[in-house]
RNA sequence: GCGGCGGUGCUGGAAUUGGUAGACAGUGCGGCCUCAAAAGCCGCUGCCCGAAAGGGCGUGUGGGUUCGAGUCCCACCCGCCGCACCA
């Protein structure tokens, strides 16, 4: 086979055309022809793309990964599920056609087959029967559906709330897509909008977002911020009564021990029942400019700690349950409606915060924790919380220590109904309307008699229109369309308008996994037996950037579907992989920075399969890289001499069992390649992997006078274990030598007989220096090893007659000499 | 501030339990082949001393444990990531 070039092109298209003529990677689900019985299951999956312009580096990579294991699975006899989808509705394809009149559906449509065409010419092993984008209404039709279920069961709900507000994309966003004050998208500085909007009520399931997160097998740090988000801490809650006008204020709070230090109140300008507590007082017209400035300024500006606090008296004042005492109420933007009750007990003389404000405003600051020691100052505000200290100035608890405290007073509290003990979630409800054009209606209409009506099942999918007009005006733009707005409630049949908002892109991608299951179905988003035998997803892949957003709407799209008797399991994704992200020039490749590498021109100059190989050998693949294609020369050096081993053809695989000498010494390192392959496949090592059959290659090259034999099976070898990495030339390769589809062979397993060393080298050091080395049959005895490396002159100079005080001997190791 | 991760040649990286640091690759240099080039093949490529044999140093810094430390312990420095006026 040397005299032939390696033409990767020619390769790829041949092997290619086979796996889809006969549909290789296709798997069947229960019951139907083909599945077998018996085999376990493993869903091999990687985070579907967003379909823009074409795939990038970083999607190579993420495919490659995920096709590994794939391969790596059903060759160990499991029936693999890989399917492959589009996340297609979404900003970007919106504003292209703001830009350009182009209409999403036809920029996506494009998209979508440019991506299909690279990931074909990668040779991905995905059952393309299974394929979906998530804009075409037999897949959105169904996420409407899971939006009525959730409605039903009252976790979807519309509210009217402070929302943050991107004033660029001109829609509203979820806390989640707020970065550091800003749009996640467009980076614009977001403001907060008082709107009425569709939430879905994630917070009911805080608690088991939480636990379940013990089960998974997922990077420590995607589970520490999936907690940090979830933010779950303890405390107590205490009601703060207003008498005049009568309007109880509960507040969340973590240090009831320092409810004797409460000297004043603070509620947030966002608070719904600011404008009712200053209606008609003196202060009011102050109260209401204050509440004005504060939510005309960007999210970010609010969020410096650095600024002065700012804030204003509300001329009202609230009654501390612990002593009766009343204490005046101030509005500050320091207080955030986002968190807790959006009021405070103020406690200067424990928070940092409140010690601040009340500097500012001469208010009172009383301490009620003494400190152990004397390292407290007057001039700053006492909030170390060590267990040790003890409570002052607090009536019948002082002398408790804070934690004793904290419980007494909750206590106290809870036994005058004034209170109790309570647990505060970080984490807030997932707002899901966007005022965009490209996305799934909400399938709820209004009707003047009977209010919000949900669509029903049966006339789904509410269709997306065509419009003429895509640019936001602070409305969706579809309702400019009165052929959309305008309809009939399904209820009474008389005149109604149609929801015009759509929902987050988010709530799309947090069910796929399911419909790749069962993506034909059209009586039913899904049937629950097939997603029941395939789900969980065994092996998740994608980029950390979805830690929160994405993995966490869809643990609680699982979970809430499983209460409603649709799945029979908890969580989507067993075990999750975040693969580093590919940077360029030390950027995020993106295409508004026109800083994005395609594959493409690799592939077309060296083959996919070098592609495939290069992104995989860059690194270990959770790490971040720069781009470079320096070395992608070197992997195709290397599969180039794969393609050139010259072999006889391997009759079977035993053939080789009894060779000797250089030929033995091949058959133990193919042996040994496999075993410690198979451990880096399994810890995804892909990088060791592939310089592992480096060195056998190199081995196989050492030792062209090897018996033929030794030097086919070696060859096979390296074509087996190179398969799911390079599988068109791993393919050729294996067929030449063996006349067999490698895809079709169970993984080699390393034959223990041939690990097995007959000599080892042993390290001799003196004084824990390496002084010399030894070769030794192994086995042999400690004192015959002492003695041959005694014997060694570099170790005899460095002894030199001076006393050995001790010998350290490791079997199979080293003898070490210590002397004095 | 809180939480997490990391620091190894010129570069990407390797080194199960503490046991030959630098596998494998890139880059560079030298050689072979060739009319020439490409491709390929061979050798060298951590720093310092040495003709060589060999020796000294060396995994961010300082200390410790150990016969032996990239790996374990303590302190520190630097970098990256996440969260953050969280009550």
């Amino acid at each position: 086979m040397s005299e032939d070039r390696y033409d990767p092109h020619a390769i790829e298209r041949k092997w290619q055309q086979v796996w889809e003529r006969e549909g290789t990677w296709q798997v069947p689900n229960p019951g139907e022809p083909g599945y077998e019985q018996g085999a376990p299951k493993s869903y091999v999956l990687e985070m579907l793309p967003y379909p823009s312009g074409e795939p990038h580096m970083g999607h190579l990579k993420n495919y490659s990964m995920g096709d590994v294991l794939a391969h790596f699975r059903r060759r160990n006899g499991m029936m693999v599920l890989h399917p492959m989808g589009y996340d297609a509705f979404g900003l970007p394809a919106e504003n292209h056609a703001i830009k350009t009149g182009e209409h999403p559906a036809v920029s996506t449509g494009k998209s979508i087959e440019e991506f299909r065409r690279q990931f074909r010419s990668w040779g991905i092993s995905i059952d393309w029967r299974r394929e979906f984008g998530t804009h075409e209404p037999s897949y959105y039709r169904w996420t409407q559906w899971i939006f009525l279920e959730l409605y039903e069961r009252g976790l979807a709900y519309r509210k009217r709330a402070p929302v943050k507000w991107c004033p660029k994309d001109q829609t509203v966003l979820a806390n989640e897509q707020v970065i550091d004050g800003h749009c996640e998208r467009c980076g614009t500085a977001v403001v907060v909008k008082m709107l009425e909007q569709w939430f879905f009520k994630i917070t009911d399931y805080a608690e088991r977002l939480l636990e379940d997160l013990a089960q998974l097998d997922w990077p420590d740090r995607v589970v520490t911020m999936q907690r940090n988000w979830i933010g779950r801490s303890e405390g107590a809650e205490v009601a703060f009564g207003c008498a005049e006008p009568p309007i109880d204020f509960p507040v969340f709070t973590t240090r009831p021990d320092t409810l004797f230090g409460a000297t004043f109140f603070v509620i947030a300008p966002e608070h719904p029942d600011l404008e009712r507590l200053v209606q008609g007082t003196e202060h009011e017209q102050d109260v209401l400019g204050y509440v004005q400035q504060a939510l005309s300024e960007s999210v970010a500006e609010r969020a410096n700690t650095e600024r002065e606090k700012t804030g204003v008296f509300t001329g009202r004042y609230v009654v501390n349950p612990v002593n009766d005492e009343r204490i005046p109420v101030w509005v500050s933007d320091y207080v955030l409606m986002d968190y807790g009750t959006g009021a405070i007990m103020a406690v200067p003389a424990h928070d940092q915060r409140d010690f601040e404000f009340a500097k500012k405003f001469g208010l009172e600051i009383r301490r009620v924790v003494e400190p152990v020691e004397d390292e407290a100052r007057d001039d700053e505000p006492f909030v170390a919380h060590s267990g040790e200290e003890r409570l002052i100035n607090s009536d019948g608890f002082d002398g408790m220590t804070s934690p004793e405290a904290i419980r007494a007073i909750t206590a106290w509290l809870q036994k005058r109904a004034l209170g109790g003990p309570a647990v505060n979630y970080r984490l807030r409800d997932w707002l899901v309307s966007r005022q965009r054009y490209w996305g799934a209606p909400i399938p709820i209409v209004y009707c003047e008699r009977d209010g919000i009506v949900p669509v029903p099942e049966d006339q789904l999918p509410v269709l997306l229109p065509d419009i003429e007009d895509y640019a936001p005006k602070g409305k969706s733009p579809l309702a400019s369309s009165d052929a959309f707005v305008n309809t009939t409630c399904p209820k009474c049949g008389g005149p109604a308008r149609r929801e015009t908002d759509t929902m987050d892109t988010f709530v799309d991608s947090s069910w796929y996994f399911l419909r790749y299951c069962d993506p034909r179905n059209d009586r039913a988003a899904w049937e629950r037996a097939i997603v029941d035998h395939w789900m969980p997803v065994d092996q998740y892949i994608g980029g950390v950037e979805h830690a929160i957003l994405h993995l966490m709407y869809a643990r609680f799209f699982t979970k809430a579907l499983a209460d409603m008797g649709w799945l029979g399991f908890q969580e989507p994704f067993a075990a999750l992989f975040t693969q580093g992200m590919i940077t360029y020039e030390g950027a995020k490749m993106s295409k508004s920075k026109g800083n994005v590498i395609s594959p493409s021109p690799i592939v077309e100059r060296y083959g996919a399969d070098t592609a495939r190989c290069y992104i995989l050998f860059l690194g270990p693949p959770e790490d971040d890289v720069d781009w470079s294609d320096s070395g992608v020369g070197g992997r195709h050096r290397f599969l180039n001499r794969v393609w050139r081993l010259d072999v006889e053809p391997l009759e079977d695989a035993d053939a080789a069992a009894d060779v000797e000498g250089d030929a033995r010494a091949l058959m133990r390192k193919a042996h040994e390649t496999i075993a410690a392959l198979t451990g880096d496949i399994h810890r995804f090592h892909f990088n060791k992997a592939l310089a592992r059959l480096d060195e056998l290659v190199n081995e196989i090259y050492r030792l062209p006078d090897a018996d033929p034999r030794a030097r086919s099976f070696a060859t096979a070898v390296t074509a087996s274990l190179l398969f799911p990495f390079a599988p068109h030339l791993a393919s050729e390769v294996y067929e030449r030598v063996t006349g067999l589809r490698v895809w079709e062979q169970p993984w080699p397993v390393a034959d223990p007989a041939f690990l097995k060393r007959e000599m080892v080298q042993i390290v001799v050091q003196v004084n824990g220096k390496v002084r010399d080395s030894i070769e030794v049959a192994a086995g042999t005895e400690d004192d015959e090893l002492k003695r041959a490396a005694l014997e060694r002159p570099n170790v005899q100079r460095h002894l030199d007659g001076k006393q050995v005080v001790r010998e350290i001997v490791v079997p199979g190791r080293l003898v070490n000499f210590v002397i004095r």
